[in-house]
DNA sequence: GTTTAATTTAAACGTTTGTTTAATTTTGGG
DNA sequence: CCCAAAATTAAACAAACGTTTAAATTAAAC
C-alpha cells in the first residue's frame, strides 16, 4: 500500500473517483471500478460516502474552491489597473483549470446534464457568484473609459470557452497543434503559456476603447 | 401515432436518441428509456441499429455533414476578402450550432471520453478536417497583411469554444443574462443574434494587424 | 389466395449495476 | 489484557442493463 492511500484512505478514493469519473464520465464509471483502481473493498465506498451519488457531492465540496475570495480580493485592489487585472485574471484561470482539469471535466459534465440535481445547482450557484464578480472587474474597466462597450457575459463565455475546450478536447487540439498528447503533463505546460498569450492579447485587443467602432 | 413516426420509424428513433443522449449523456441514457419515449418496442432497437452502440453511430453518420463542403467553397472564391469569410464562418456556425445543438451536445460528451472508439475517432477526423480548412481561411488573410500573426488554433479554440460554452452551458448562461431559460426556443435566438455581434467584434479586434503590438 | 419475407411483440437471457448484510479483523483507551 | 468502537471483508441482494429469442402479426409478391 502506497504512502498516500496510509494517510487518508477517504481522500484517495476521492481522487481515484475524480480520475475515473473525468474519463468515462460519472454514469460511465462503477463503483466496482473506482474500488478495484483505490485497491479498497467494495463496500467501503458506501461506508465513507453512503452511495455513488454522496461520493461526487463529497467530490465537489472538497474541490470546489476559494476562487470567489481571489477575485473579490483582487477587486478590492485600488492600485491595479482594469488591465492588470485582466491579465491576473487571465493568470489564474489558466493555472486553476490546468491545475484542476479532471475536475474541470466532471464540472462540465454534470452542468451539462438536463435533470437538476442538488450538486449541479450548488456548482451553477458557484459559478454564477464568480462570473458576478469578473462582470465588475470588466464594469469598472469600462467606467474608466479603458474598455469598450462589450457583450460582457459572451466575453466570459469566450475566456471559459477557450479553456474549457483546450482542456476537455485535448485529444482534438493536442493532434491539430502537432503537441505529443501522450504525455499529459507537457501539453498542459505548453498549453499554458500560448493560453496566457494568446487570451491576454485577444482581451486586449477585443477591451481597448480606442479599437472600439 | 403521429406522422413523422409513420414515415420512418427508423429515423423518429434517431431522433427521440438525439434528445435523451443529448439530455442524460449515452451511458445516462437506457434503450428501454429510448423505446419508451420513442414508442416502439425495445427490441425494435436491435432490429434497427443492432446495438445502443451502433445506434449511435447511424447517429453520427446521420447528422455529421457537409461542413466541410462549405468550408472548402468559401476559400475557393476570390470574390469575398478575408474579413467577408470570417463574417461568413461565424454566422456559419452560429447557425449550425443552434440549429443541431443537440446533436452538438453528444458529440461534446463523446470526444471527451478518454476511451477510444470507432465513433470518436470518426468525430475528431471529421472536427480536424474542418478546423485545417479554417486555418486556410486565416492564413490567407495573413499573406494579404490584413490579419495579425496571432495563435490560429487557440483562435479557432475560442470561437469553438464560445459557441460550445453557450449551448452546453445554457443553464448558466441563460440565468446569469436573465433569459428566461424556460423556452429553449427564444433563448437560442436571441443568443444567436448576440453571438454574431460578439464573435464578429472580437474577431475584427483580434486579427486586425493595426491592433497589432 | 397462398406464400414468403419483413416487421413487431412479449418474454426471457445472462450481466452488471448500486447497495446492504452480517461476520471478521483492526484499532485504541482504560 | 480486555473490550467496545471503528474499519474491513466476502457474499448476497434486488433492480436495471443491453441483447436475444421465438412466436405472432403485417406486408408484399406471385
Amino acid at each position: 500500500m502506497s504512502l498516500t492511500e496510509k494517510v487518508d484512505k477517504r481522500a484517495h478514493i476521492l481522487s481515484v473517483a475524480e480520475q475515473l469519473f473525468a474519463e468515462n464520465g460519472f454514469d460511465g464509471t462503477s463503483v466496482r471500478d473506482i474500488a478495484q483502481l483505490a485497491n479498497v473493498n467494495l463496500a467501503m465506498i458506501s461506508y465513507y460516502f453512503g452511495s455513488k451519488e454522496k461520493l461526487l457531492e463529497a467530490l465537489v465540496e472538497d474541490r470546489a474552491g476559494y476562487t470567489l475570495g481571489v477575485i473579490e480580493e483582487l477587486n478590492k485592489n485600488q492600485t491595479l489597473t482594469p488591465w492588470d487585472k485582466i491579465d491576473k485574471l487571465v493568470e489564474f484561470y489558466i493555472e486553476k483549470i490546468m491545475n484542476n482539469y479532471r475536475f474541470h471535466c466532471i464540472l462540465s459534465q454534470t452542468y451539462n446534464q438536463a435533470k437538476s440535481s442538488p450538486i449541479k445547482e450548488l456548482i451553477i450557484s458557484i459559478k454564477m457568484r464568480n462570473l458576478e464578480e469578473i462582470k465588475k472587474v470588466i464594469a469598472d474597466g469600462q467606467r474608466k473609459k479603458l474598455f469598450a462597450k462589450v457583450d460582457v457575459e459572451l466575453t466570459m463565455a469566450s475566456v471559459f470557452g477557450t479553456l474549457t475546450q483546450v482542456v476537455n478536447s485535448a485529444n482534438l487540439y493536442s493532434r491539430l497543434m502537432k503537441i505529443d498528447e501522450t504525455d499529459d503533463a507537457t501539453y498542459r505546460k505548453k498549453m499554458s503559456a500560448r493560453l496566457k498569450t494568446h487570451l491576454q492579447q485577444m482581451l486586449r485587443a477585443h477591451l481597448d476603447i480606442k479599437n472600439e467602432e
